[in-house]
DNA sequence: GTGAAAGCGCTAACAG
DNA sequence: CTGTTAGCGCTTTCAC
């Protein structure tokens, strides 16, 4: 597999009889090199079909014009949405990203840190698995002054800049809004209590409760992975429960259909004998009947943002610790799951 | 924004008295190396918190360990499966992803072959836009011998290989599905007749009626973006036809439940009035009631075979042109949507 | 087993 | 405005 030998500015200095150094120049277009001399070497350079050695540059410049994305899972619609948003504005900006996914698994987001560390990416932007137990993979990071900033699922930490939603209160006012409809024994579907978000989710939903004087119990915490399949184990131990509960809160959309389609299966009606509010707002809580209440979360807006604030960061716009959280905006979105008087 | 000082296999030999050229040779563990040496080695290397620099490397070796991948879309539910795949075993064989979208649009997918080109990936892999006319922006790859691979939507070509699934037959399953439940007047819903698949899908779809001698009409063939507003508007299309068709056989499942649903708001019933047929088993397929009969699409599988192809072409294990043509299983998933007596 | 040295392609300091 | 030159950090051939 010998490939053509590659053009460098070698060649083309040879053949125009000048140096490298003004040909390096010329192809930077660095204004100080004569107009017509810059031209004779954009056309040959054309000609030959040269292409500048990234790593010749890279060696020299220490920089790669790379970022590193390390995610959870690259299947699901909010993390594609995201990824989309980050691509947009790292593409825009000349950077290339690297992905990785961790798989929810804290040994590979070792690995992938360790990968991302050794391909030098120029900044890095993370969403925890939710097996991570701390932060000390991303210390090599912030040794370097690399910068790091998590997204959606971080972590507070002194060194890295974190981008979400106001959790807790999305949280307390999906609850809130089901207590407002009426319905009182309220079941949370979520995750392991190890990433913020879930743990912020949790909080606005007993806040909820509190204020309302529902007292919280224990029984009504179901953790799974979130996904379909856990919904409906979900709805396993719901239909087990006696009596009904009479709401359920979802930490994710996704897994709130897989419930929501069990317990229909098993002839419970909702919202009349169980409500449901959801999280994430994915194309599928339109589909799902009746159409699921959710909070919205911005999911292309909340990449745009962490790299445009990644790439501020490695422009020196701003120096590396001067921001560390930044919170988005999200919002309930009422549809007929929770409507005790539905259409 | 000063790093620290990278360490270099220069401090190392210092440290140790050695030359460079043997830790050079300790680090990639050639057994040459005396062990106690190499152990010393690894172990200042360690301390010292070395990594080894990419950038040198590949400048002498000539290669990146890194693979492009050019997408229409990163958000959707078949395009993050597949890249999951591809991520899978690009990972575990030590290769980098370099991610790009299209956007759909020619122009920017040349934008990014040329990003790919000049980040000198090892290979790449493109499932073409809608837009894609040539495959010209590709020939800069073959002419360095970059093998390229096709998944999903690519073009038969000499210099690339595909990864696909038996479009033409899946969509004549489905066809023949429908009428076999007594369906004859069936409207297509696709996107522009320009890419493979959905070429293939339209002929499919055509020889099963032609196999029975059902005339096709211009009219029941519909041409959108495959969006779920695409399948909304795709419903009035379909609203105002008269008498109304009894069966409809959509490219893609998400297109197919926006145009479910918004038929059914309009008071139509599914499939006792118009029947459904999808593509590419989405799990919203699942959510949508009735559950939409769908053809089964490998994704995962998909990714896996395209970039495993990828890499043996890169080890040399095949030459670049070995293959042309991969076809993946896929099969008809019949739900509800399609059976004329649905319980 | 180990070392010396050339060179991958580029940039930038310095000199003119 | 242009050229010379010294590296960036690594791999590899050739000697010993």
């Amino acid at each position: 597999m010998t490939r053509e030998k590659e053009v460098t500015i070698y060649d083309i200095a040879d053949k125009l009889n000048i140096s490298i150094a003004t040909v390096s120049r010329a192809l930077k277009d660095d204004p100080v090199v004569n107009k017509k001399t810059k031209k004779k070497i954009f056309e040959l350079a054309e000609q030959l079909g040269y292409r500048s050695n990234h790593f010749a540059r890279n060696l020299r410049n220490q920089r790669t014009d790379t970022i590193g994305v390390i995610v959870p899972r690259l299947n699901s619609y909010f993390m594609s949405t995201v990824i989309a948003g980050i691509e947009n504005v790292a593409n825009d900006e000349g950077y290339n990203l690297i992905i990785t996914q961790s798989s929810e698994s804290a040994e590979k987001e070792k690995l992938s840190a360790k990968t991302m560390f050794n391909s030098r990416v120029d900044g890095l932007l993370v969403s925890l698995s939710y097996d991570t137990n701390d932060l000390l993979h991303f210390d090599q990071f912030s040794r370097k002054n690399i910068p790091v900033i998590f997204f959606d699922r971080g972590e507070e930490h002194i060194n890295f800049t974190n981008v979400l939603i106001d959790n807790r209160r999305s949280a307390y006012e999906a609850t809130k809004h089901l207590i407002g409809q009426g319905y009182k024994q309220i079941v949370h579907i979520t995750a392991q209590l190890k990433r913020n978000v879930y743990v912020d989710r949790f909080k606005g939903y007993k806040q909820a409760l509190e204020e309302n004087s529902i007292p919280f119990k224990d029984e009504f915490l179901i953790i799974g992975n979130l996904s379909i399949e856990a919904g409906a184990q979900a709805a396993e131990t719901i239909l087990k429960m006696d009596p009904l509960p009479e709401g359920v809160f979802v930490a994710n959309d996704n897994c709130a259909v897989g419930c929501m389609l069990s317990l229909k299966q098993a002839g419970i009606r909702i919202p009349e004998n169980i409500a449901f509010v959801g999280f994430n707002n994915d194309p599928v809580s339109k589909v799902i009947e009746p159409n699921l209440t959710t909070v919205n979360y911005p999911g292309y807006e909340m990449g745009e943002v962490a790299a445009r604030n990644l790439i501020n960061h490695l422009n020196g716009t701003y120096p590396i610790h001067s921001t560390n959280t930044i919170v988005l905006r999200s919002e309930l979105i009422i549809r007929a799951s929770s409507q005790r008087f539905s259409k």
